[in-house]
DNA sequence: GAATAAATTGTTTTT
DNA sequence: CAATTTATTC
């Protein structure tokens, strides 16, 4: 095996093969690269490449993983399993979960699946959900499980009051209907392989037979369960390499737990230890302040990120007005740096929570600004695909109550919420699926619905036959055609009828792709897809387009020019990890995997009043700005400003003035660019828009519009700018449309976006 | 039983 | 503020 390409640290990960293995990888130190070398090395020293595990945390990076591998080693790479743990527990369980008393055909229940669940037991259990919401409830089950407690062993760890008796009884009831409806929860998956494992000796035999060589990436994430398993498959063997870097561990909210990592030396003693600590990826100056900011955390594990890259341009801060004037200003540098030769699809936008987006997407349409957001609601969420989604569950497992209960009545079909409390007290009382009491129809119906339940029944069991006789991409479209699911919104004229149409032609195409790309595709495991793979999964980077996402889910990825964006008080860190130490430190380590995304270029952006949760916060400027050295940060940037109120910070803090022209009127510059953006739709715009404002000096306001410039307004359709009057909130528009002649809009709120011929 | 209007309520991060 | 739940009317 050819080594040269990696440097020493890195050579010796892929060089030591035997035994356990502990890689401590920074951010950026090429752990990717050490591990896939590794794993063609053992393929190299002669170990079966299905002898080989790799488990990574998202399914990108197992697909990326698998790619790499298959370079270095040719076709043999396919049978190294590289999954994530749902992945590989999902893949485990369909092989043997008749052993535990479930169906091959079992369903994977997401948030929302639990969520009807325990609604559902409210009710029966009479439990009021002013005293618990189903929300907390998700939660503490899940925590549970990532525990590997159960009801009863969760009861006996916990305070004997009326609240945990409570919970208790709702948590085994979920798990009961769970059982019956022949599905597993995400946590699920990895308890029942353990569960696999611990009563069938011979089957976890076989996966240590297996597994001889195992590794877990992201290992400062994993939870007790994930732990549970990985120790368990390489008990015999003790061939365990895992990479992590704790000062990246994000997810302990999730039940991950950073002892993981940091105890591997003391579960392994004679585990060889290796650090990656040079950075491959950032220069010196971002770099600088990534460590600066992580050294305020306390108990990390013992390492120094250094580079050999220069050290870059300056960290550039700016202190908004307001979470739109934060947009703006975005907007306005991304079109400058689109004026110097930088590509859109260079830059990523991060934020801390989902609902920051917004403004920022509605500046990027108003601005032209092609851009592509991930998180929030994905693909398979929308309820039109979950629908559908519904229906194949069912199809494939007649025991899923859940699903069923959502797709009785839709489209409408006159069973309402009577019949159906009535058909699952019927089912309840024979101890049978709700699926039967459609065929096994209870007596107290009276004959109209009666008639409405057997046809639908019939309806079903058509389906069924048919999924038999035909190609899945077939069977989706006869089942839609059948259910009239697309019926029931080609009437409907409206901008959201047709985008629910074109969501149900994805979901085709969707299926198409899968038939096409996979080697057997069936329902069941397209299903299983469904479940555990994430729109991230699929993204690609480097269109032109400006990339938005969370922090969290930027994990693992890098751009040149990346923009931080709400570094306040109380919303990174966010306000309620505030009350411990614990949780502080978790949100400097997502402050930090922030910082390290970015490759050439930072920005970081705070406002001073921000609209959260419907009012008007004034938050100080985030603790962790405060934590890089002035040394590191640009104050040329922002013009002088007047204070609007005061910022307990030092030199690099600007305020801009309350009433900040921005929208003004730019008298210079030409619309050039080409494309057009999509209006209205959030996601994906094609071609770009250079705005006027890219020649104006830096620090001076963005100016999105300009007399001449050709814009689309939600209603009146195309029009021109003839006009624009008064400076920032006050600045008014005036717009001529062909069809309604001329029309004046405030400018901060006009729908209107600007367009090119 | 369904469609509409009114009221309420909640907001971190996700495999 | 928007999304979801609840009340009201047909």
């Amino acid at each position: 095996m050819n080594l040269q390409g990696l440097n020493r640290e890195q050579r010796k990960a892929a060089e030591t093969l035997e035994g356990p293995v502990l890689i401590l990888a920074g951010a950026g130190s090429g752990k990717t690269r050490a591990l896939t070398y590794r794993i063609a090395n053992l393929i190299d020293h002669g170990v079966a490449p299905w002898h080989i595990l790799a488990i990574t945390f998202t399914n990108k990076a197992a697909k990326e993983m698998k790619e790499r591998v298959n370079q270095l080693v040719g076709e043999s790479g396919n049978d190294v399993w590289v999954s994530t743990f749902h992945s590989m527990c999902a893949r485990i369980l369909r092989r043997d979960i008749e052993k535990l008393g479930y169906s091959r055909s079992f369903t994977i229940y997401d948030d929302d699946d639990q969520s009807s669940v325990l609604k559902e037991l409210y009710k029966t259990l009479n439990i009021d959900e002013k005293n618990m919401n189903p929300r907390e409830v998700r939660a503490k089950i899940s925590d549970a499980k990532n525990r590997l407690l159960g009801p009863d062993e969760w009861f006996a760890e916990s305070p004997r009051d009326f609240r945990s008796q409570q919970f208790h009884d709702l948590y085994s009831a979920y798990e009961k209907k769970l059982r019956h409806s022949n599905a597993l929860d995400f946590d699920d998956l990895l308890v029942r392989t353990l569960e696999l494992f611990a009563d069938h000796p011979p089957v976890l035999e076989s996966y240590r037979e297996k597994f001889q060589y195992v590794h877990v990436d992201e290992y400062q994430d994993t939870n007790f369960a994930q732990y549970s398993l990985v120790k368990l498959i390489t008990h015999k063997s003790r061939n365990l390499c895992v990479v992590g870097d704790d000062d990246q561990s994000i997810y302990g909210w999730r039940g991950a737990d950073i002892r993981n990592i940091l105890s591997f030396e003391k579960d392994y003693p004679d585990a060889t230890v290796i650090k990656l600590e040079q950075n491959y990826r950032s220069t010196a100056n971002i770099l600088d302040a990534a460590n600066q900011v992580i050294a305020h955390n306390e108990g990390r594990m013992e390492k120094m990120l250094w580079t050999e890259a220069e050290e870059g341009d300056p960290i550039r801060v700016f202190c908004a007005g307001s979470e739109r004037d934060e947009a703006a200003w975005i907007c306005d540098r991304m079109q400058q740096l689109r004026m110097t030769g930088h590509d859109f699809g260079k830059m990523a936008v991060l934020y801390r929570s989902n609902a920051q987006s917004r403004v920022i997407e509605d500046m990027l349409v108003r601005a032209g600004i092609p851009y592509r957001i991930y998180g929030g609601l994905r693909f398979y969420d929308r309820k039109e695909v979950k629908d559908i989604v519904a229906y194949l569950r069912v199809i494939v497992n007649p025991s899923d109550d859940a699903s069923l209960r959502r797709i009785i009545n839709t489209p409408r079909r006159a069973i309402g919420d009577t019949t159906v409390a009535e058909l699952a007290k019927h089912a309840e009382q024979e101890d049978m699926p709700l699926f039967s009491a459609l065929v096994d129809i209870p007596e107290s119906l009276s004959s109209r619905p009666r008639k409405c339940v057997s046809e639908f029944g019939d309806l079903m069991n058509d389906l069924i036959v048919a999924k038999e006789e035909m190609g899945l991409l077939e069977f989706v479209t006869h089942l839609i055609e059948k259910t009239g699911l697309k019926a029931q919104y080609t009437r409907d004229e409206s901008d959201e009828g047709k985008t629910r149409i074109e969501n149900i032609d994805e979901f085709l195409g969707a299926v198409a792709e899968y038939e096409k790309a996979a080697e057997t595709p069936t329902l069941e495991d397209y299903l299983e897809n469904v479940a555990l793979v994430s729109d991230l999964d699929n993204a690609e980077f480097g269109a032109k387009c400006v990339t938005l996402m969370t922090v969290h889910s930027a994990k693992g990825l890098e751009f040149p020019i990346v923009f931080m964006t709400g570094l306040e008080e109380n919303v990174f860190p966010t306000g309620r990890s505030v009350q411990n130490d614990e949780g502080i430190e978790e949100e400097r380590r997502l402050c930090y995997v922030a910082i390290t995304r970015a490759q050439k270029q930072l920005y970081i952006s705070y406002a001073s009043q921000r609209m959260l949760y419907n009012q008007v916060n004034y938050n100080a400027p985030s603790r962790f700005l405060r934590e890089i050295p002035t040394r590191l940060l640009d104050n040329q940037l922002t013009a002088k400003r007047e204070r609007s109120f005061p910022a307990p910070m030092e030199s690099h803090v600007y305020s801009t003035p309350k009433r900040q022209p921005r929208y003004q009127a730019a008298e210079s510059g030409h619309g050039l660019g080409a494309g057009r953006s999509a209006l209205g739709i959030p996601g994906v715009q094609k071609g770009f828009t250079p705005s006027a404002a890219s020649k104006m000096p830096s620090g001076a306001a963005p100016s999105l519009f300009k007399v001449g410039d050709r814009v689309m307004h939600r209603k009146f359709g195309q029009g021109t700018v003839s006009e624009i009057r008064g400076t920032g909130t006050d600045a008014r528009v005036m717009i001529h449309f062909a069809s309604y002649g001329l029309k004046e809009f405030v400018l901060s709120i006009a729908p209107i976006v600007k367009v090119n011929d």
